[in-house]
DNA sequence: CACCGCATGACAGTGCCTGTCCTCGCGTAG
DNA sequence: CTACGCGAGGACAGGCACTGTCATGCGGTG
């Protein structure tokens, strides 16, 4: 055992989502959570850019993920076809985290600046699916616009499946988005 | 003349883009402003909620403007037709404004925070269009997915605009968005 | 054994934002 | 004309997020 416990930054995101869930993110003082994890204030912010970047750790993995997905997917893909694979791989992240994940969205969606960050994580997560699709030899604009419906897929998606307790799964949650999504421009489709 | 100038919420507005512009957004003090505006510190809280929101004051009135449009679209128009004449309307405003809105773009694209209260601005302009489009009879989840893609769009076609120096008038970045949109899920366009 | 690197501590300071009370011109009632 | 109260703004104190800077001591290395 060294001069100080292990894992200092592991206890401090455990301490600070306990203490976001029990007392709210406005009520929880930067204090109190390095606190509980036996640190002090400064050592908090060598770990974490701010007060709200230490609940999204995982997003930097989350992108890996989904930029993998995409390279993954067949050659013969649409751009639809392979950021739905991404989605599928993120749903897959989420849904073994079930709990962890519903936790941690309430507390966001509980909090203006919270939700802020979590926009801005989706935009980078945008941007990277972007780039994925022009390695893929998508053009330009196309990628933009194939990475920014994916993300509002998952939006939508996400958000009914945390609204609904999680008791359907993601995944086809997501594939009904993907289908309707398509019918949008169809005079006549029961969208409309 | 009353006992002080009039218009006290606009000098602000006015003297925070200024300085913005001038020094940038983070070496500004909200006490420099207020300076600038002859007002003190605490009056810009009356004012505005915190630093960032001065440089977003127009932002209900933008939602106002693509709500009242949605609500004017063709009774036949397809929930993309809808909000397609949503961003028309948006396009005229930006621009009627345009040296405004490119200066005020600079800003926010150099900073992370602005680039954050910038987003859950679209975030609430898409919830307004999805308000909207329920209100024509669109079912939730197509109204909710709609909305996100007219954001996409918006972000993108608003992204190039900006970046050529608005040589190119808006509309047609927005039509040709819409067009590259639909065929992201068709084996063989020239997207993929 | 001496040395160095690195994670953390200690502490002071800035700036954002809030709560609270005070000021004073203006419109209005009598 | 006076009295009154309302509303916009000022004055001031204070909390908390975040930063810069220097000190500390364990673990590994030669």
């Amino acid at each position: 055992m060294g001069r100080w416990e292990p894992n200092a930054r592991g206890r401090l995101e455990q301490a600070a989502l306990e203490l976001y869930v029990e007392r709210g993110y406005e009520q929880t003082p930067v204090a109190e959570i390095t606190k509980r994890a036996g640190l002090t204030e400064r050592t908090f912010f060598r770990h974490f850019a701010d007060k709200r970047e230490v609940l999204f750790a995982g997003s930097g993995r989350l992108e890996e993920l989904c930029v993998g997905a995409v390279a993954a997917a067949s050659p013969t893909a649409t751009p639809m076809e392979a950021v739905a694979a991404a989605l599928d791989a993120a749903a897959g992240a989420f849904e073994e985290r079930g709990e962890l994940v519903r936790l941690r969205q309430s507390v966001i969606d509980a909090n203006a600046e919270l939700r802020e960050r979590e926009l801005i994580k989706l935009a980078s997560l945008s941007g990277a699916l972007a780039d994925a699709l022009r390695d893929r030899g998508v053009d330009e604009l196309a990628a933009r616009l194939a990475a920014e419906a994916a993300i509002g897929v998952l939006k939508v998606a996400f958000g009914r499946w945390i609204d609904q307790g999680q008791e359907l799964p993601l995944r086809p949650l997501l594939s009904e988005c993907f289908d309707v999504l398509r019918t949008l421009s169809v005079r006549g489709a029961d969208a409309g």
